[in-house]
DNA sequence: ATCTTTGCTATACGATCGTATAGTGTTGGC
DNA sequence: GCCAACACTATACGATCGTATAGCAAAGAT
């Protein structure tokens, strides 16, 4: 709380470990993660983690925090964009860039992914915590999001919600399963080639306004 | 081997501890399920488990090969339906009723995407193994039953393995999330209204015969 | 009738789990 | 210069982890 000083070292150390829980918990669950495993990834001693993280579930719900908050600064940039859209035409292709940004953001940082399927194959108080303190505010938004598409001619005029899940599901199944179709065909799907591609076909089925 | 005594006991045991291993594995992952748990969801001893099963990697795949099995029993017979149709225009009631059958039985046997997804969050050797011996496969029939659907002019002629994905996802994101779904709506997206909905929903998207 | 095999269980071992506590070194107020 | 506060670490504890082995009752073979 004092001066200019502040503390150089001592949060970058804090945010290593932040991102290897991330991490880990996105990969190896809430039980598959452990202390040891989580310094060990962050190259910290793992009573470092323990003190400034009391518990597991403290340690969890702050990573959680840390991966939603830096995924909230990140994606809804691209969402205020398409409404302040000018041209007439090209809209269409500000909905295939923000498509293409979410996927992006999303390979680069599966976490939030990850933790939210994590989370939900096993459901719990965590779920529920996760779920009042960030996915609730997303499907809200997300909902809207649809609506706006929809209000100018970009998205088929059905259930917003339902859409909301089919878009969410094309996007982010893709993600899930990139190791697998990397091993079936050979392909990377994480690469400039095959996001414009498969963003190219969704906007393609999208394409007819009702 | 001997005559028609068979083996009565033993056989449902070894089941209900394969059911409990695939729901853990999916719920908490490799690393989360362990035998004492395995054992105690299915009402058995550890030292039983451990008998039939000798490590965790046996058990584990074991338990996959019992759930792939019992998936790939129950959901072709609805796939090849869709080739031996005979009316003219009740092809798209029949697409739609592939579907809700789809999402019926991955509702009521959710472990396959689970396995699927904790996999693919942390690629392994486990994932190797799953791809060799049942997702390969299923990707060259998703493929292949894309392309009929297309071919008659079920399905909008885009690259039918982007398709695939885009289809998949959409309903198998749905089953993912649903307790999310549920937390966040207060509906219940098991239910035969909220599928028959959503099915609904995502036929009139692709209806657009090009 | 004795021996071997089979199906299953009881017990045990070292490693690691999450957590608690005691200790060390540095820092800032006085 | 002393002392309390703070940031971090070393050590320890009981529980549970995956695994190994020894024991035991029933069945089959000879």
């Amino acid at each position: 709380m004092k001066a200019g000083s502040g503390a150089p070292k001592t949060n970058e150390r804090r945010e290593r470990v932040l991102r290897a829980a991330a991490q880990l918990f996105g990969q190896l669950g809430f039980d598959g993660t452990s202390f040891a495993l989580v310094a060990e990834k962050a190259g910290e001693q793992k009573t470092f983690v323990q003190y400034h993280f009391q518990n597991k579930d403290v340690l969890w719900r702050a990573a959680v925090s840390h991966v939603w908050l830096q995924r909230n600064n990140a994606l809804p940039r691209y969402i205020e964009d398409i409404s302040l859209q000018r041209a007439p035409d090209d809209r269409e292709k500000m909905i295939r860039d923000l498509c293409r940004k979410i996927l992006h953001f999303t390979f680069s940082h599966p976490e939030w992914v990850k933790i939210m399927f994590q989370e939900a194959s096993a459901p719990g108080p965590r779920l529920d915590w996760l779920v009042k303190e960030f996915i609730g505010t997303d499907f809200i938004e997300g909902r809207a999001m649809i609506e706006l598409g929809q209000h100018h001619g970009l998205l088929p005029k059905v259930d917003a919600m339902d859409l909301l899940h089919i878009l969410s599901g094309a996007l982010l199944y893709l993600v899930s399963v990139a190791p697998i179709t990397e091993r079936v065909l050979g392909l990377r799907p994480d690469s400039n080639d095959y996001i414009d591609h498969h963003v190219d076909t969704l906007t393609r089925i999208l394409r007819q306004h009702a």
